[in-house]
DNA sequence: TTGCCTAGTGAACGAGCGTTCACTATACTG
DNA sequence: CAGTATAGTGAACGCTCGTTCACTAGGCAA
């Protein structure tokens, strides 16, 4: 990660856009636009950033990636010397918009209330990341309309007499058996939570 | 969100770029840039893109965000009516990268082994976002390198003789009070699980 | 010293950019 | 029916784009 590449970097995050030629020479503090040319054809080879059917730049999964370390706990010696040394070139990196949602137009989020899932680890405040679907399988956790109710549980399949049912994850609240009608909405396919 | 939008959107996300004139005709199947140009201009007037000093456009929040719809259990008619029929447009949005981090240059991820913090609902597995910093304070989730050893745990300052000390979210571990040195490496700023 | 590589300058190129203008066809208004 | 917006076409504009070429200065090897 050298000079060149952080101030590009800084660049297109401000501006959401790769900069121009005649920008970098600016960015760079170069005066011609030659030498911007050849900066940036070996940034090309080094796949550091690609270029377009036109010339044009087109940033790289580098540009809205955060580097994940390793484990919090375990093998941690090496994974923290980089939180010390910024010694990021070598791990993997992630940006979260993609690791978290795969179809974007089927994808909502919504905001947790209640406590009817905190033995999963899903609290008050909470965002879940929800896939809209009409079906889900056993395990799912799923948001549903049941007898004209909505609510957010575990979706089991059969092993009830009276089909599909809920259920929660927290022992204070019931299994839910439902009368009338058990209507799937989405699946929970994440959760985020901010301090 | 017209059919403009959604296909402007789409190639956004798939080129990492805005479109030029050109390209919109194509996308949008006029064979004049001047058609376009004026469907641009009244999307900019609509605040859906900005231009850029010199003409090009630049992608706005809505680019790269995700739907919020409201509360899984309270206030959910509504909000689930936009599930069901897409009706997105008066609900907030956010972009998960720009919610998660706040300064990119000391953040970063590492995943979560253990069952140490489980009672603060950080399970194994997890990936916990966090901030470089020398400094925290009480009630911080912390990554600390306490008499050598890393961890994560609750910083809890004061209250005990020997200054700083850690605190488990498990009833099953002891409080950590530091024998030589207590050294936060980082402070836990969010939580992210996909199922 | 000579020769060669590297890094940078500065001018010039055609192409494609966003924008403007003149014009046409359709639809709504009185 | 004429009159006026509205929406689209097609050609043209000046400007900036990425790229190329010729040239200069410094460093290193033979």
């Amino acid at each position: 990660m050298n000079a060149y590449t952080e101030k590009l970097i800084t660049f297109y995050r401000s501006h959401k856009r790769m900069p121009t030629y005649a920008e970098l020479a600016t960015l760079w503090s170069f005066k011609s636009k030659n030498a911007v040319f050849r900066v940036v054809g070996k940034m090309v080879a080094a796949g550091i950033v690609a270029k377009d059917h036109l010339g044009r730049l087109v940033p790289t999964s580098t540009f809205q990636e955060t580097p994940v370390l390793g484990l919090v706990k375990a093998g941690l010696p090496s994974a923290i010397d980089g939180v010390e040394t910024y010694g990021i070139d070598e791990s993997e990196m992630i940006s979260f918009d993609e690791f978290l949602i795969k179809d974007r137009a089927k994808t909502y989020i919504l905001e947790v209330d209640g406590d009817s899932m905190i033995d999963a680890h899903i609290a008050k405040g909470d965002l879940v990341i929800v896939e809209r679907a009409e079906k889900a399988r056993d395990g799912d956790i799923v948001i549903a309309e049941v007898d004209g109710e909505w609510t957010m549980k575990y979706f089991r399949e059969q092993k009830h007499d009276t089909g599909p049912w809920l259920e929660a994850a927290n022992k204070n609240y019931a299994p839910i058996y439902p009368e009338h009608s058990l209507r799937i909405a989405a699946i929970v396919r994440g959760v985020v939570r901010k301090y």
